[in-house]
DNA sequence: AGCACGCCGACT
DNA sequence: GTCGGCGTGCTC
């Protein structure tokens, strides 16, 4: 028997499975999917690896195979599925075939099983207080005092007694030879949640709830596999759906697998799903530890679990019958891996759902453009959830023109319509948050007169200030000279853009020196529970004032809150890419979505230079479908996705000179492919962080409606540059990417 | 990636 | 004459 085996190098030349033989002794134990120890290259060197075939025979020279050692110790096998997924991994985003085994691996070692020892008593309590009084008599304190414990508590925890009681391991030990005690042990999982006595809140659904749960149901009985998309306004109950969705799929015995972001994974809402399903729900997230991430895996592998929740990354929970995959708030950029293989979770999700035929939901209150665009063509069921469960509207919004506020000398970062709302909220006790954007903090110009931002001729996007006194496009690297005259009005008021939530915490408590505010930001939210305690700190009303950057607060319902300040949209809308509409709009949306989420009904305040802007129109209508329209006639005009497909290629290394060149020969390399004609190439300029760690950084951008094509330019400048043996600069690819380089 | 083989310079 | 530089090529 052989196996081919992927093994544990990452590098493009190893990238392909190496033949070994299973000797006879192994042949019962190896698997597909299992991690072994191999012999490589001229020194023998053991390394790992995974086999991911096993087969009778091999062309190979025979006589050059070697033998597997056997199955790395600790090693956790991968599944088939999981193998599957790894190569689409492979094959979409372009990563060798060990990374992508690896990131599709949710816990590659095994961990010890947390043991827990109690200490029992074996005798009657007249016994016991017998031995505690010998025991004091002869000043064996230790051993008295957990004797008259243990008439009290017959049944005790092992850290207990050697922690808090202050007992050692030897005094434990010398009681259980006499045969009085004795010391149990179990292995228990490492649970990272604390459920504390939860209650379901069992409701009906509503009309338009009840026809998305049915229809999924008809379309399964008829044996139609679908991918829905819920496009449902915030409080409007999409998580309501998802449980009965989920449920149903249980109650066939099969299991549930919900994605949600990293950030809105919070206490709050998992004791929703934990009320309804019990001990039957797991978790996993990167705060825990591998022993916590192991035994999640352990009790999924024991089938003790039905649903895991989680966030990218919870999609490579290796269930036996998988039934559903939902991805609640699907457009959020966190889907996308932000490290190799840049793969997106919304794209791996679909791909699990066809090899398990598994249904796929995906819900938002502001879907992707990409989701929308494969509804609207079809190929996504499209549900829409118009009402909020509450009955209370949904808030009032105001535009406040930033220009005007100047003209009438207003200086402040407030409006005054923003100022005198704060004001009457402070007075009726009721909360208050400020958002601040920092996205788009290289600095993009505008004019404070008419608002009039300067754009790249050639890309549309923001150009970008520079230090050197230059105006660039980080698309295609335009560049012209900073000048604070506008070009539109011909005023001397065109200025960079650029605030942090510090300054604005300061205003705040300069103009409203009574309020109570909270911050929260990256720096003030270093630690994990920094984050948590801010919240539940504003949660519980122990401040008016809420400040953060963006969208932090996702997933959080602060029922006091009615008002919501976004203080400069104009950062959101121009940031340097071409999803900055989107990406706005969904913000000013999603920020307003926090407004009124309890009794009263809430107001939004969205503060901006550029009122006009068709991001902010829309959001303030909260007419997503008016958004949508225009910002896919921009996409297709450009051919961006989705209607395109894009490739971006970063190329950096360590001498400025190098990589120009190396960037100027890969676009020659592009420019003579044979179906140069079918694609569009953009740049190659410097990365949005031109210089990073003293590594230098430039892209290109490669636009075309084939994303096989993509995969072709990738594959065909990968092989070229191999040929270079570069050493100073690297190549690196993202298909569709969502956040830039 | 990491290691061996190999072909040229400056050293006891 | 040999030690060692790293360029080239291969790894089942």
């Amino acid at each position: 028997m052989y196996a081919e085996v992927i093994v544990d190098i990452s590098h493009e030349k190893l990238d392909r499975p190496f033949t070994y033989r299973i000797p006879e002794s192994l042949a019962s134990v190896i698997e597909e999917g299992s991690f072994v120890d191999i012999p490589f290259g001229a020194g023998n060197k053991v390394i790992g690896g995974y086999v991911i075939r096993i087969k009778d025979d091999t062309d190979y020279d025979k006589g050059k195979i070697k033998d597997i050692i056997g199955i790395a110790k600790g090693s956790v096998k991968a599944d088939s599925i999981l193998i599957k997924l790894a190569s689409f991994i492979r094959k979409t985003y372009g990563s060798t075939q060990i990374n992508a085994l690896k990131t599709v691996m949710p816990v590659k070692k095994t961990v010890k099983r947390e043991v827990r020892k109690r200490v029992i008593a074996l005798m009657d309590k007249d016994r016991l207080e017998f031995l505690a009084n010998e025991a004091g008599k002869k000043h064996r304190n230790a051993q008295e005092r957990l004797l008259r414990e243990l008439i009290k508590y017959p049944d005790m925890s092992y850290s207990f007694i050697t922690g808090k009681m202050n007992v050692s391991a030897q005094t434990i030990n010398a009681l259980v030879k006499t045969g009085s005690i004795k010391i149990e042990e179990e292995t228990v999982y490492r649970n990272p949640v604390k459920i504390d006595n939860p209650k379901d809140i069992s409701v009906s659904l509503s009309d338009e709830q009840q026809i998305i749960v049915d229809d999924v149901n008809k379309d399964l009985e008829n044996g139609e596999r679908n991918t829905y998309l819920i496009h449902g306004i915030t409080g409007s109950g999409k998580t309501e759906v998802y449980m009965r969705l989920i449920e149903d799929r249980i109650n066939e015995g099969k299991q549930a697998i919900l994605l949600i972001p990293e950030i809105a994974l919070t206490y709050q809402n998992l004791m929703r799903f934990y009320a309804r399903f019990g001990d039957r729900v797991s978790v996993i997230h990167s705060k825990m530890t591998a022993g916590e991430r192991y035994d999640q895996y352990l009790k999924v592998k024991e089938g003790k679990v039905d649903i895991m929740i989680g966030p990218r990354s919870a999609l490579f929970t290796p269930f036996e019958n998988l039934g559903i995959v939902v991805i609640d708030e699907e457009h959020e950029s966190s889907y996308k891996a932000d490290n190799m293989p840049k793969y997106h979770a919304r794209e791996v999700a679909a791909k699990l759902c066809e090899l398990t035929n598994s249904v796929l939901v995906l819900g938002s209150a502001t879907p992707s453009l990409e989701s929308y665009y494969k509804a609207k063509n079809g190929e996504y069921k499209l549900y829409r959830l118009n009402n909020r469960l509450t009955g209370n509207t949904l808030p009032n919004v105001y535009v406040e023109d930033m220009r005007a506020e100047l003209k009438d000398g207003n200086k402040s970062v407030f409006s005054r319509r923003l100022k005198k709302l704060i004001e009457e909220r402070l007075n009726k006790h009721e909360q208050i948050m400020l958002f601040l954007n920092r996205r788009g903090i290289s600095g993009f110009v505008s004019c404070r007169e008419c608002g009039e931002v300067v754009k790249c001729p050639h890309c549309d996007v923001s150009l970008s200030y520079h230090r050197d006194g230059t105006l660039k496009c980080h698309y295609c690297g335009y560049e012209t000279p900073f000048s604070n005259i506008c070009s539109k009005c011909g005023s001397d008021k065109v200025r960079g853009f650029k605030a942090g939530t510090q300054m604005i915490e300061d205003f705040v408590r300069k103009e409203f020196p009574h309020a109570l505010t909270l911050r929260m930001d990256a720096d003030s939210t270093k630690k994990e529970e920094d984050y948590e305690s801010i919240l539940s700190r504003f949660s519980n009303r122990e401040a008016d004032i809420l400040i953060g950057t963006q969208m932090i607060v996702k997933g959080h319902d602060f029922k006091g809150v009615t008002l919501v300040g976004i203080l400069a949209a104009d950062m959101a809308l121009n940031a340097e890419d071409y999803r900055a509409g989107e990406r706005a709009f969904q913000q000013l949306v999603q920020a307003g979505g926090r407004a009124g989420r309890g009794e009263n009904a809430g107001e939004v305040v969205i503060q901006t230079y550029q009122p006009d802007h068709y991001a902010v129109i829309h959001a303030k209508n909260q007419d997503y479908d008016a958004f949508y329209e225009e910002e896919i006639s921009y996409r297709r005009e450009l051919m961006y996705p989705p209607v395109g497909n894009l490739l971006g290629i970063q190329i950096t290394g360590d001498e400025e000179k190098r990589v120009v060149k190396l960037s100027k020969v890969i676009a020659d390399m592009i420019d003579k492919l044979p179906f140069r004609e079918d694609i569009g190439k953009i740049g190659p300029a410097n990365a949005t962080l031109s210089k990073k760690c003293d590594i230098y950084r430039r892209v290109i951008y490669i636009k075309s409606l084939s994303y096989e094509n993509l995969i072709s330019v990738k594959d065909y400048i990968e092989t070229e540059t191999e040929k270079f043996n570069l050493t100073r600069e690297s190549v690196m690819f993202d298909f569709n990417p969502m956040n830039g380089f």
